[in-house]
DNA sequence: TCAATAGTTCAACAACTATTGAACTATTTG
DNA sequence: CAAATAGTTCAATAGTTGTTGAACTATTGA
């Protein structure tokens, strides 16, 4: 069972934020998480090969966006919705509202 | 007087916006913008070279985050609040209340 | 234990981004 | 007209990002 990075609330980055979610594919696995909630990496709809959907969650995960919980074979991703708001009020919910 | 690209605001795309917000230079002087409103090239702090910072104009000009006005030999840059409130409601001032 | 499943990591590569000094354009002022 | 000013464009370069197939790791189920 791997760690994997997650920047806790207070390490959380505007730019890093920001740049994360100005990428169409990026946005678009977000808007998803947002509308289903938990989903796992094969869950997300998209066309792209896994590696490249890999480093898509991984740019996600890093900048502090989403959560990964790993259970068995299956990683499910969901929006750390708590501690952006903490941090970044309001930021999420109307970036999400303008897609 | 040459022809400036700015995009119209139906032409507003969010990934960009997002993207070129995603920089911290950038960032930082759109938040410069909005605290003094006009600003001339120059006047805009930074240690950047010259173009360097004539970059970051671009890309802020070429997502349509700022407008720029040529008087004399000065370039005048603002936010283009009104469009980008038309287009997505509440995204930069909830943005910038973040910085 | 072996095969299947879920997902990541790796290596290679192309495309893009940011930075720099030098050269350029346009405008104003003497 | 020449010099100064404000800013951009160019060319070179370094670094980053996104994509791909192949190889890998971890877990589950037969």
């Amino acid at each position: 069972m791997k760690e994997l990075f997650q920047p806790n609330k207070d390490q959380l980055n505007l730019t890093t934020i920001l740049c994360a979610l100005g990428d169409p594919i990026r946005l678009n696995i977000v808007k998803q998480l947002s509308d289903m909630g938990e989903i796992t990496c094969s869950g997300v709809g998209s066309v792209l090969p896994r590696p490249a959907l890999s480093h898509h969650f991984k740019v996600l995960r890093e900048s502090g966006i989403i959560h990964v919980r790993i259970e068995g074979k299956q990683r499910f991703l969901s929006i750390r919705y708590n501690d952006l708001e903490k941090r970044f009020p309001g930021l999420l919910e109307t970036i999400l509202k303008c897609v």
